[in-house]
DNA sequence: AATGAAAATATGTCCGGACAAATTTATCTG
DNA sequence: CAGATAAATTTGTCCGGACATATTTTCATT
């Protein structure tokens, strides 16, 4: 029933790090000093510390110390896998919502949010860059069922924002993510927005976000003209 | 200097496991049978059997056992990570080469294969089925530098085989994958091949294979029909 | 001040033991 | 035989200690 208790020190250092009361490039506390702030034993903090080890926040080396290596916010990105990690468009993408609306779910949104046809919806079409201010290479639309809980209406708010919504939501909580990539016509409206050719092909990928209970939260949609992105993913096998 | 001793015991349930000793889908010896085999304390056992965890070839549940669930073999496609696995196909999918021929390169080859333009290169034409003797969902063209080394000679060897490249060739010492995905149109004469309309988008998927010093093996170029084939996968993040 | 040896520090490996928790197996009961 | 109960099994958690190995720091020497 009750967490372990190396699971307990693992959380609470994680706060650590999330809060900046640890930063990332420096060292944490050794492991006799948190033997002795958490009254446990060294096996137990090298346990928890196997946990951050684990969730690439921490990296250990004989004889030096244990270096911070990430905060939480990069943990979103980087932790799932190093190919979610490029998929996720790297670590510094800006989202601009462009609009903001209540739709009702057509049959293709309603497989995606998989809701009954006709539910009303919220929806917010954005452009995504690299940089704030820069060409967008990407268009995102993103769904969620109902707008009137309060998450949907804090989704409507952030219509206009220029940052990444992920940070405006603090969606720290996320139990699953799906995804599924494949390649599609680009919509002539969307080829405008972006400055591309009308008849472009490009690659869809559609993602939902569930959180722990597997409830879905927001599904996204990203399209980007083909010929102009390519994602690219470099994966080293473990030495055996 | 050494190996530690879990690592030795590691390695040689990993070598059990690959020779077959231990199958998959049953289960290891238990903590107390490997302490007295190897004459080591219950930490260092598992110790050992975390590293197999780690390799993703075993799954331990307290009460049960410690399952093997994969060999060698399947390492291969199974343990980069969980999205690789479903980037490469599944396990069980299967490569029919159609027609083997040596090209000389030229400037896309060349980008790809990082050689120069004009190389002489061999090219494997091929298409892949989730079953032998299915019908054939994506286009796979398999590259590689140089015509008169062994490996390359082997390649032209299987043409006209139905099983996967992989599994003929038991790359085993693969180092790195690097992955370019991106949309394109399908060329006329692969959608005639699939049996698909001619004018279709495709999800295209290059791949480079890297062997552990870091010089390419082959690189492989797979296009799927955009609106008949979905790479689906779900990530679960680690829960906090 | 620069060098090099020694000491201190920090993580890595390995052992022993004990009890907890989850699962499977055996046993008892109706 | 079916179902509940108890026992055995197996992994998980946690403690204590000891020494090894890699790195950093200190300090004496030049």
């Amino acid at each position: 029933m009750s967490k372990p208790r190396y699971q307990t020190v693992a959380d609470q250092l994680r706060r650590d790090i999330e809060k900046g009361r640890h930063q990332v490039g420096t060292l944490l506390p050794t492991e006799l000093q948190l033997c002795a702030a958490y009254e446990i034993s060294r096996h137990t903090a090298r346990e928890a510390l196997r946990v951050l080890i684990h969730d690439r926040m921490i990296e250990r080396k004989q004889g030096s110390g244990t270096l911070v290596i990430a905060n939480s916010r990069q943990r979103f990105n980087h932790s799932i896998s190093s190919v979610q990690d490029l998929l996720q468009y790297g670590a510094n993408t800006r989202l601009t919502i462009k609009h903001t609306e209540i739709v009702m779910a057509d049959d293709e949104l309603a497989e995606l949010l998989g809701c009954e046809v006709g539910s009303e919806c919220i929806h917010l079409h954005g452009l995504r860059s690299t940089q704030k201010g820069e060409a967008p290479f990407c268009v995102s639309d993103i769904y969620r069922i109902g707008s009137k809980d309060p998450l949907s209406r804090r989704l409507m708010e952030v219509s206009g924002a220029v940052y990444a919504l992920v940070e405006e939501l603090e969606i720290g909580h996320i139990g699953m993510v799906e995804q599924d990539i494949n390649a599609a016509p680009l919509p002539t409206e969307n080829a405008l927005e972006l400055g591309v050719p009308k008849s472009s092909v490009c690659l869809r990928i559609a993602r939902r976000y569930f959180d722990p209970s597997g409830k879905l939260i927001v599904a996204a949609v990203n399209l980007h003209p083909g010929s102009d992105f390519v994602y690219s993913m470099s994966l080293k096998q473990s030495k055996s």
